[in-house]
DNA sequence: CATCCGCTTGACGTTTACGTAAGCTGAACG
DNA sequence: CGTTCAGCTTACGTAAACGTCAAGCGGATG
């Protein structure tokens, strides 16, 4: 009981995830449960594995992607080449999302913007401003 | 034929599109190009709409939250109370992304870490790290 | 023993945003 | 006139990331 695995609905409650997702993972080699029977469990690998996926999946990387990723971190002791191919990898993405944040950014300043100016069509009790194109 | 409209094809090119995409948008209500015959044409209207379309979807906006986006946009001469509904609907969007821009600040903090994390690694020559755990 | 519980493995369903192919039409070209 | 070209509609296909059954199994419980 203690030996430091846990159940399918152990990992569920803990990380938030369905067993579907589990077994989809799993099935998708981003996970590597052992079998004790016919159910699974979880290893401490498995659990730093998970949160990596769900680390990467709010990074927006797709599950493939993070598939290699785990790949290569795995290999901690490779060579240095797929190593510094990760790291760009993710610089990449990096500067992805800060690409998108400044978007995003953008596009609530002018979503305000609009807001703003539709209270002042809004408030006015029955103002009509049909004469607009 | 200087009549300010595109045909399918023109807009193509213009927007880097495909012509499945337009007559996809037009059946989900993004565009409404006039026709011509069984041609499309579409109005300067339909271009800054196109705009916006391909600017919600880099900032990662479904296709439906678009649109509603986009009736905000030009909701003219609309009822006051369908008015008030679609304010109330596009500041509901507006906190999802807030939302959405602060996790991907917290995203982005967090990789920048990962990513100080790994030169320490990579950088130093041939250094083996075997030991962590 | 019957039943329930948690878990298992298929396997088909769902959504989004189009791709792609089949078959038709009207205008234009040589 | 035949063919090409651009465009049209209809409709099935695709990929990702699971959801949602159906059916079965081993253990615990009353």
């Amino acid at each position: 009981m203690t030996d430091n695995t846990l159940t399918i609905r152990e990992m569920c409650d803990t990380y938030d995830v369905t067993p579907r997702t589990l077994r989809f993972y799993e099935s998708k080699e981003l996970l590597f449960p052992i079998r004790e029977g016919q159910k699974r469990l979880f290893t401490k690998r498995d659990r730093a594995r998970l949160k990596l996926i769900l680390r990467g999946k709010r990074f927006g990387f797709s599950l493939e992607q993070i598939r290699q990723l785990l790949d290569l971190y795995d290999a901690g002791d490779q060579q240095q080449v797929q190593l510094e191919r990760t790291y760009e990898l993710a610089r990449e993405r990096l500067a992805d999302m800060e690409l998108q944040r400044d978007e995003l950014n953008q596009a609530i300043d002018d979503l305000t913007e609009q807001l703003k100016w539709g209270e002042r069509i809004i408030t006015p009790s029955k103002q009509n401003k049909k004469a607009a194109e």
